[in-house]
DNA sequence: TGTGTGATAGTCT
DNA sequence: GACTATCACACAT
């Protein structure tokens, strides 16, 4: 195995510093005997009945059950039913929240990426929740999927520790929960969604 | 470089 | 029947 997914212990605390320690971490996908790596850079927490913008605010649904679930668990639904997004479960089994996964700075598979979207620019391919999964194909059939496994999907320590800024804001396109800064982005990363 | 808007379909009321 | 944790394109600047 290239690379080595994070434990469950990871994820099995409180969602807002997950978040936050999930920037810098990879995303690694395993397509056809190929590695698709990217590093996190921009991220959204969310959480349970305290938070009003979360899936899991009016209780559990056939779509938001998985927030429920074990930590390491992927959470993956449709947006404006035309983008998957990627969202990894955090914090004990049974409470319900979750980490949405917003951008990543491509780092390996840049062509298949590339192919993956069908457009040219470096800098459209993952910068923003719906352009990652379908660069590294990513759809429903990662929903439950096991992240600590280190199969197909999964998250993991990048081999060197750089030191980087990270500046917390607002959610983006939610309407409740405004008061939340949950979320976070590396300060200066290129392929943030938006500053 | 930024703002406005239509597409799109699953989910819940 | 309304809403949505988005994207891409058009158009103006």
């Amino acid at each position: 195995m290239k690379y080595t997914p994070l434990p469950r212990s990871f994820y099995e605390r409180y969602a807002v510093d997950v978040a936050k320690s999930l920037l810098g971490k990879l995303l690694v996908r395993e397509l056809e005997g190929r590695f698709l790596v990217g590093k996190i850079v921009e991220v959204e927490a969310y959480r349970g009945i305290d938070d009003p913008a979360s899936h899991a605010y009016r209780g559990k649904t056939p779509r938001n059950y998985i927030m429920w679930e074990a930590p390491g668990l992927a959470y993956i639904y449709l947006a404006y039913g035309v983008n998957w997004c990627l969202n990894i479960v955090a914090e004990p089994k049974g409470c319900p929240a979750a980490v949405l996964i917003r951008a990543l700075e491509p780092l390996e598979g840049i062509e298949v990426m590339r192919k993956n979207r069908g457009v040219a620019r470096l800098r459209d391919l993952t910068s923003g929740p719906g352009k990652l999964t379908q660069a590294m194909s990513i759809d429903s059939r990662f929903n439950g999927w096991d992240l600590t496994k280190g199969k197909l999907l999964y998250v993991a320590e990048p081999p060197s520790l750089e030191n980087f800024d990270i500046v917390a804001t607002r959610r983006i396109g939610i309407k409740r929960g405004l008061d939340k800064k949950w979320r976070f982005y590396i300060k200066g990363n290129l392929f943030v969604s938006r500053v």
